[in-house]
DNA sequence: GGAAAAAACTAATAAGTGTTAGTTTTGCAG
DNA sequence: CTGCAAAACTAACACTTATTAGTTTTTTCC
C-alpha cells in the first residue's frame, strides 16, 4: 500500500514529468510520443502507465506547478506594504527566477498550454487571467499614487510580461550575459526605459 | 502548362496557405490534420495536393513570407537618417502593424517554425539572428552617441522583440484597446519606461 | 525464504497520419 | 462539339499514435 520513492525525494512520478517537460520543450508536446518518454526514462512505454494515468495528464501537472507558483508568488507580493514600482520589480525578478530554475516547466507552461484538455483548460486560463488581474491592479494603483505615469495599465502589464516571458530566448546566450546583468537590466527597461 | 488564377488575385495555391495558416495557429502545426484543412478549403485532402507538395511546404510558405517582411523592413530602417531612438520606435511600430494585419501568420512563424525540415529550418533561425544582429545594432549605435544610456545592447534587444511578440495576446482585448493606445503606449514604455 | 505488491515486459488494438495511385469530373481553347 | 489539361474524387497504403490486456520479473516486508 505505501508509496516507494526512488532513493532520494523525488518519486518516479516526478521523474517523469521532468522528462515529459525536457521533451515537450523540444519537440512540442503533439509530436512528443510516449515511447520517445519512455526511452529517455528507460523503460518500455506501456511501463509509464504504472506511474500515471495518460499522456495529457503529464502536461496537467506541468502547467498547474507553474500556474500556482505564479498565483502563489503574486499573492505574496500583493500583501507586502512596498511601493508600486519595487511591486513591479519583484514580479519581474520572481519571473526572471522561475525562469532560471525550472526552464523546461515554465516553456511547456508557456507553449503547450493550448493542448489541456477541458476542464483544465479552462481552469489555467481562469489562473492566468487572474494573473493578469493582478499585476494590472498593481499598475492602477500606482498611477492613483502618483508613483507610476498614466499609461494604460492593459498595455503596461502585456508589456512587462510578454518581455520576461522573453526570457526563454536567453538561455541560448548564458554564456554572454549573466543573471545578474539580465535582471538589473531588464528591470531598468521596463520601469524606467533605455533613452536618456 | 500557364497557371489558372481563381477568379481574384490570388491563387488556389495562396489561399490554402492561409487557411493552414489560421488552422496551424488555432491547433499547433502537429495537431492539424491535412483532412481538416481540406475541410476549411471545401474539398477533400488528396486534392490539395494538386496544389502543393506537402504539408511542410506550408509552414515553410508561411515562415520565410513572414520572416522575409521583417528582413525586408529592417533593411529599409537601417539606411534611413533618423535617431537611435526613432528607428527603435519604426522597428515597434513595424511590429505592432504587421501583426494587426497578419496576425495568423505571424503567429505560426514566432511558435511552429521549430517544426521546419532541414534545411529551412537552418535558413529561418539564420534569418531571425541576422534581425536580431540589426537590432542591437541600432542600439550600440546610440550608445556611442548618447542617444541611449549604457545598457547591455542584447537584453534591451530581448526585452524589446519579447514584448512586441506578445501583441498576440492583444488580439483577446482588441475592444477594450485600440491599435493607436497599444502602438503608443508601448512604444513609450519602452523608450522611457513607466515610473514617474 | 515465501507471500504479496509494484513495476517491468510483450503483444495487440483501434484510431489517425500524410501521401500516392488511379479514375472521374470540370472547364476552358479551338 | 471535341479534345485536353487541371483538379476533383475514391480507395488504399504504410506508419505512427496512445493505450489496454495479460504475463513475468523485481522489490519489499515479515
Amino acid at each position: 500500500m505505501a508509496k516507494i520513492q526512488t532513493g532520494k525525494n523525488s518519486s518516479k512520478k516526478e521523474v517523469i514529468i521532468e522528462k515529459a517537460a525536457s521533451l515537450f520543450k523540444s519537440k512540442s508536446y503533439n509530436a512528443s510520443s510516449m515511447r520517445e518518454l519512455a526511452d529517455m526514462v528507460g523503460v518500455e512505454a506501456p511501463s509509464l502507465y504504472n506511474h500515471i494515468g495518460s499522456k495529457s495528464e503529464l502536461l496537467q501537472a506541468i502547467c498547474f506547478k507553474i500556474g500556482n507558483a505564479f498565483t502563489e508568488q503574486v499573492e505574496k507580493i500583493k500583501s507586502s506594504k512596498i511601493s508600486t514600482p519595487e511591486k513591479i520589480e519583484a514580479v519581474i525578478r520572481f519571473h526572471i527566477e522561475i525562469m532560471a530554475e525550472n526552464f523546461d516547466e515554465v516553456y511547456v507552461a508557456n507553449h503547450e498550454w493550448k493542448h489541456l484538455k477541458e476542464p483544465y483548460l479552462a481552469d489555467f486560463l481562469s489562473i492566468r487571467r487572474n494573473y493578469e488581474k493582478s499585476l494590472i491592479s498593481f499598475i492602477e494603483t500606482g498611477i492613483e499614487r502618483k508613483e507610476i505615469k498614466p499609461v494604460n495599465p492593459y498595455v503596461a502589464v502585456l508589456t512587462i510580461l510578454s518581455a520576461v516571458r522573453g526570457l526563454e530566448f536567453w538561455q541560448r546566450n548564458k554564456k554572454n550575459v549573466s543573471l545578474q546583468v539580465l535582471e538589473n537590466d531588464m528591470v531598468n527597461h521596463l520601469l524606467n526605459g533605455i533613452v536618456k
